[in-house]
DNA sequence: CTGAAAGCGCTAACAA
DNA sequence: TTGTTAGCGCTTTCAG
């Protein structure tokens, strides 16, 4: 069975290779009784039109490609899902390519998209990624861009976010009513707006609970899983440690828990500990993990919808329509009051929608 | 800034269009200084070439697909993320496509592939493909497939895949070690060989212990987590319960903690639990989760590799290039022994790479 | 070593 | 309503 064309169908119908085309997307010109005709036809010999050739000649993909820092980390992958979701119910076909934190790799990345390749793309940038020419250039050339979550502020384009500056703010101050008085926060970047936005949350609780926010309770990790258990481990063996701490990266929380069970530190009696993060196996952990939930799923859906409804009307202006779905803080046994009996505890978990 | 092309530069250069389309990519024919002069020209305007018109004409998308159930699942984040490796360093782009478990999707998503929009396929099959002619119908297109974790035997090509009936058999045999009489075996499909040969090695284990293997012990999970939540309460609330249980999918141990909590269950001392799981959190679970971890990235980046020299090399003979990776059992507090001191416990945490 | 020409499979004017 | 024609941008013989 050889590849079978348009032009091989129209020989065999005694037709145009145009009339082909037209009737097979339904071309409001051609006889009702041709276009059955070639329907049947094209679905008995199993016809497939060349996505390739025709995006050729149309300059459209039907593509759109997805840049993300990495997948193994639950708000991607579920990002990813919904991203997924709307582009199969929309027909397009989605590229994935993982910058593994490299800026280095994204410039790669967004340069090849320079081609034509993809329609459309949404975007989380890298921790590195502070120069960002490479953004701009694509943005240039007129390529719908729609970031979420890592934002780029510089390029004006549309943005899904979550309340990061509150979510910042809420946890902070659950924390300090939960009676911590130095709080540490663990950030993966000084210049991500994302990060910055939670820390500043984060200032900002401790100003207006009337507490002193030192530089030295931030504290930036890095890529590296083992670097930062030796960081951690520092910080947390101190003499003057904290006794609250803020990871705002999923994959440290299990860094944080292994440190505190190898020195022996009791969570939360010796250090009351919450995580951005959308593990679901936070309600299972040893003690239950007190998160804020950003909703990965609804950004990624949103973001995907976005960037196809941009590429539909080319009369939206992506600038307007930027999107700030609010994260949820499910507090659970990790950061509660010390001396709280298991069964009162139970009665204080509440999950609060962040606003 | 327009698009530019091949033709632009040529005319540009004063050159034919065929001589900067061999002088871009090295043809050996070309004179050194024409080839130097190509190519710097072609970097100072940002030459990209159109990947649709370099596909349409070659018959080669330099493009992938990667079919899978779910995203959500650390061990297809993590495999994903050893397909993109390799992709990447490869020059390959990566489609994504997701089934969520629908036999139907996967169909659909399988036909798309007769355009001959990819030169390869990666994909783990759904719980409910049974019928495998789309996958077959694709093969006979002369398509190079690999299967990675979830395979379908019908189609005769490369399977990457774990030791998973000796993995089944390994961490029952620790349950029986550890105490257990009545052993549950949560599984998803009746027909996936990955579960088939877990289930087998269960059930060998059993039989080499001289227990019975009941049919009533296996236990067909859903893809729906409040069935499964109920399924698994009713089942562990019998008065003739198991005291112990194997989860065969990662996301099942959240429910398993669950209900086990829910219902006053205390791991391990009243059952005890195990899962095949790539989850980072396994080891600050409460209590720390016994797991079987597949190779999940290796066994990406083993596909992936496998496909790109079956692309390469036309002559390579998928049918004889399967690969087994052995999967680790890693022992933790869930199933240890009733009655040993934590700190012994801690002794006895073991990793154990299956064989 | 370089160029002319044909064509990958499809779409979109424009004719008929 | 259908067919003719001219490409989309690139690769690849085959001549020069």
């Amino acid at each position: 069975m050889s590849i079978i064309t348009i032009k091989q169908i129209a020989r065999d119908l005694g037709l145009s290779i145009a009339t082909i085309s037209k009737a097979l997307r339904d071309g409001h010109d051609i006889g009702e009784e041709t276009k059955k005709r070639v329907r049947a036809y094209a679905l008995s010999v199993n016809y497939t039109p060349n996505p390739y050739a025709s995006s050729l000649r149309k300059r459209k993909s039907k593509t759109i490609a997805v840049v993300l820092p990495e997948v193994t980390d639950s708000f991607f992958s579920k990002a990813i899902n919904g991203i997924e979701v709307v582009a199969q119910m929309k027909g397009y076909h989605v590229l994935i390519y993982l910058s593994h934190e490299s800026l280095l790799r994204e410039q790669s990345i967004l340069k090849d998209f320079q081609s034509g390749r993809v329609d459309g793309v949404l975007m989380s940038i890298t921790t590195e990624t502070e120069c960002n020419s490479h953004i701009q250039e694509l943005h240039a050339r007129g390529i719908p861009i729609v970031f979420f979550d890592r934002v780029c502020n510089e390029i004006d384009t549309a943005k899904i976010t979550t309340n990061d500056f509150e979510s910042g703010y809420a946890v902070t101050s659950h924390l300090l009513e939960s009676g911590c008085n130095k709080i540490g926060f663990l950030t993966i970047s000084n210049c991500l707006p994302i990060c910055m936005k939670r820390s500043a949350g984060y200032k900002k609780a401790l100003i207006d609970h009337h507490m002193e926010s030192k530089e030295s309770d931030m504290i930036l990790c890095s890529n590296n899983e083992e670097e930062n258990y030796t960081l951690i481990k520092k910080i947390l063996s101190q003499k003057k440690r904290p006794n609250g701490i803020i990871a705002s990266v999923e994959k440290l929380s299990t860094t944080i828990y292994q440190v505190c069970k190898d020195i022996g530190l009791q969570i939360p009696n010796d250090i009351k500990v919450v995580c951005f993060s959308n593990q679901s196996t936070a309600a299972i952990l040893n003690p239950s993990l007190t998160t804020v939930t950003q909703p990965a799923f609804e950004m990624g859906k949103t973001a995907a919808a976005l960037l196809f409804k941009a590429l539909e009307k080319t009369n939206l202006d992506l600038t307007k329509e930027s999107v700030i779905i609010p994260s949820t803080l499910h507090i659970r046994e990790s950061s509660v009051l010390a001396g709280i009996s298991k069964t009162k505890n139970k009665l204080l978990q509440k999950e609060i929608l962040i606003s």
